[in-house]
DNA sequence: AAATCTCGGTAACATATGTTACATTATTAA
DNA sequence: TTAATAATGTAACATATGTTACCGAGATTT
């Protein structure tokens, strides 16, 4: 039980709670462990969601599908983080991806009303829920505010540059397709545009998808407008 | 008083509550009441935002600015209305958009902690503003997959006729020029592709920025893939 | 080391969207 | 009503991105 209360301090919900404190309040609930193996599916698209589910140990894969077949990689899960958190209240109350395990697993769940009881009795429970959902809706705005402000594959490499460089290089992790399938473009479509920039000696190739930056002023020149 | 209860009750956090109890709950609580006129800025980008705010008489018009200067509406914020709702608790504090009065305003204000005093207080409260943060998440989180999904105008397009389109007929509201903003595109270039559809016999224009769908099959079979 | 495989760079071509300009039609103001 | 203004449909042209194909360089396996 102890080993299972040292992993839930490390979660965002029971961020800054003594260990004392968890065992003291989740001794009065109800909740469950549940155990997955690597390459399993914990949920699809459209199941239901019936309350908080924790990702304790091991690591989980959120995918995206279009009906085309096509999925896209959202990021992962890793230890300690809340699974599908802006989903268990609201009006959906479904899971908006497909949940693969890419380690083996270990998944804490409660249902929605003691969760509820739980942010009652705690003030800084209450507080750590209300920052995580608070914080998936500011990552997703901020999202949608770069697919309407960084339209251009220009745009978009620039500033991924700008976030990744280090010491004037950088390189393309964990590949260049990945990079491009993460921007939504081509790969061929962002390779010229990397080849643009080589041109017009702002970047030089140093090594496989690993380029120095030659001009950094001309790179935040090209930013705007 | 009684007035301002009154409007509360039709707010999203108070949905529910019985006047009575409002009234109780709010008595007990420091809170503020601030008036604007149309034109003025109730908040620009970047300000601190220390509480809840909730517009309870008026319109308010939340504007994105690119750095070039272009701005982008991001839809009305009408009575009952939440304003910033998912930046109040998590990482940034601060407004994520310019907030313009359209019709004269009164914003009813009350702190973080007031408010945590309130939800802890009154379950029916804490299951209102969870609902409403994820909603917002929700709805961004659409947002960002229909980015990922219908990146053309052409799938664009069609998934706004299937969602507006009355007894086959529908129109571009409020203005074509607001839809293509929508959208992120140009408007000559919706209008072209609008264009192509008519030449298709997909749609006939029946007046200004209206059309009536002439083979809705035809529409759904251009969808995939 | 040799054989195989995958990834990345590049080029030619096709398509989609943006830009600018203009005429026409609604809408608003005078 | 008339004049002014704004929105819309359209066309020609410019630019950006996608698609396909091919080759060579690294990585991986044998």
């Amino acid at each position: 039980m102890n080993e299972i209360y040292n992993k839930l301090m490390k979660t965002t919900l029971f961020n800054g709670i003594p260990l004392g404190e968890i065992d003291k309040k989740l001794s009065v609930r109800k909740y469950k462990i549940k155990k997955y193996k690597k390459g399993e599916t914990v949920a699809f698209r459209g199941d239901e969601i019936d309350g908080l589910y924790i990702n304790i140990k091991g690591e989980l894969n959120p995918e995206m599908m279009k009906h085309s077949g096509e999925t896209r990689k959202i990021g992962n899960l890793d230890e300690g983080e809340i699974i599908a958190s802006a989903f268990i209240f609201g009006k959906k109350f479904e899971f908006p991806v497909d949940l693969l395990v890419e380690k083996d697993c270990e998944i804490f769940y409660i249902s929605k009303n003691e969760l509820m009881e739980l942010m009652i009795d705690d003030k800084k429970i209450l507080k750590n829920f209300l920052d995580e959902i608070s914080n998936k809706a500011q990552f997703l705005s901020t999202k949608v505010w770069n697919a309407f402000n960084n339209k251009s594959i220009n745009e978009k490499l620039i500033n991924y540059i700008l976030k990744n460089e280090k010491n004037g290089e950088f390189l393309f992790k964990p590949s260049l397709k990945d990079v491009a399938n993460l921007f939504g473009v081509a790969r061929p479509s962002l390779s010229r545009v990397i080849g643009e920039f080589v041109d017009e000696g702002i970047l030089e190739r140093i090594g496989r998808s690993k380029y120095r930056v030659l001009d950094i002023d001309m790179l935040e020149e090209k930013r705007e407008f």
